[in-house]
DNA sequence: GGATAATCGCTGCTTAAGCAGTAAATGCCG
DNA sequence: CGGCATTTACTGCTTAAGCAGCGATTATCC
C-alpha cells in the first residue's frame, strides 16, 4: 500500500506530476532548440555528442538505454553525425556486436563551442533559483527516475539498483 | 547576468536538468502507458480526457498551448474521441471561431474510470516521497516552467505572468 | 562442447508529431 | 463603416519516433 499523494476525489491533472514533467520537457526543447537549429544541429544530435564528450556513452546502446530513446531512430541520427564527420564508429574486438563512438577532432571542437551556449541558457531558465533549489530538484528528479525506472523494467532494476 | 548554477568547465550532460526532466518525461511515459493501453487510450487521450472532467480546458486552443502540444495533431486525437463518443464539439454563438469540447456521459464514465488507475500509480512512483518533497518537485517545476515560457514567449509572459 | 537464448546494431514499415498554409470569424483602428 | 491583422480550427505534407524483425556475435546452460 503505498502513500497518498494524490487521492482520487480531489486528482486535478494540473497537480499531477506527470503534467509539470511534460510541459517543462516540451518548454525546455522550445527554449533550447534555437540554439541548437541555428548551427545547423537537433536537441538530439547535441545530446550525443554532449555525452561523447563527457565519456557517459560510448556505445549507441547506452545512449538508448540511458536517454530513453529508440535504438532505430537513433542509428540515423549517429549516420548524420558520422557523415559530417563529428563522429567515428569503432569496432572493437574485445566485443564484436559493440560499436564504441569516437568523436573525431571536429566533433569534439563542434561540442565545446556548443556546451556554452547550452550553459548560458540553463543558467538564465534557473536564474532565479538557489543553489539549493537547484540541487533539491535535480535529487527529487533523479529520486523519482529510479522509482519509474523499477516500475518500467522490475528485472533489471533489481539486480543492479543504480543509475 | 545570470547565477552560474552550471560552468562551461564542469557541466556534464548527465547533470542537467534538461537530461533529468526529458529522462522522467519518458519514464513517466513507460510507466503509464500500459494502463491506458489495456483500454486502447493514449496517453494524450486520457489527458484530454483528464481536463475536460476538471474542466481546466474547452477548448482544442487551451490544450494546445497549456499541454504543449501541436495543433494539427490535437484535431485529430480529437476527432478519434468524437468518433468513440466520449466528446462533443460544440460552436458557441459567442465566439463563432471557437469549438468548445464537451464530455458525454459515456466519456465521463471513462474518465472516471482511468483517473483511479492513474492515481494509482502516480502513488506508486512517489511511493518513497514525503509529502513536503512532492510538494517541493511541485513547486520547483512550477517555476522552471514560468521561467522557461517567459523565454519561449516573451511578449505574452511580459503581460500576464500567470500560468 | 554444442545447442539455445540473449545482446547489439541496423533496416523497413507504421504511426504520429511538427510545420505551413487555409477559410471562417473576430478584433482593431482610423 | 471598412480595411487589415489576429485568432481558431482544420488539412496536407514532411520528418522523425516507435515497432518488429534481421544477421552477427556473445553468453548461458545442460
Amino acid at each position: 500500500m503505498s502513500k497518498q499523494h494524490y487521492e482520487i476525489a480531489t486528482y486535478r491533472a494540473q497537480d499531477s506530476v506527470g503534467y509539470l514533467v511534460k510541459r517543462t520537457h516540451s518548454l525546455m526543447v522550445d527554449a533550447m532548440e534555437p540554439v541548437f537549429e541555428a548551427r545547423g544541429f537537433t536537441f538530439l544530435q547535441y545530446v550525443i555528442l554532449a555525452w561523447l564528450r563527457d565519456g557517459i556513452a560510448v556505445n549507441p546502446r547506452d545512449i538508448c538505454t540511458q536517454y530513453r530513446h529508440d535504438s532505430g531512430a537513433l542509428t540515423r541520427v549517429i549516420d548524420q553525425l558520422a557523415e559530417r564527420g563529428l563522429l567515428e564508429r569503432v569496432r572493437r574486438d574485445r566485443d564484436r556486436r559493440k560499436v564504441e563512438l569516437q568523436l573525431t577532432p571536429a566533433g569534439r571542437e563542434t561540442i565545446e563551442g556548443l556546451i556554452p551556449l547550452v550553459v548560458e541558457k540553463l543558467n538564465l531558465a534557473l536564474d532565479d533559483f538557489s543553489g539549493d533549489e537547484v540541487h533539491e530538484l535535480q535529487r527529487l528528479l533523479v529520486k523519482l527516475n529510479n522509482r519509474l525506472l523499477a516500475a518500467v523494467e522490475p528485472a533489471k532494476a533489481a539486480a543492479g539498483a543504480d543509475v
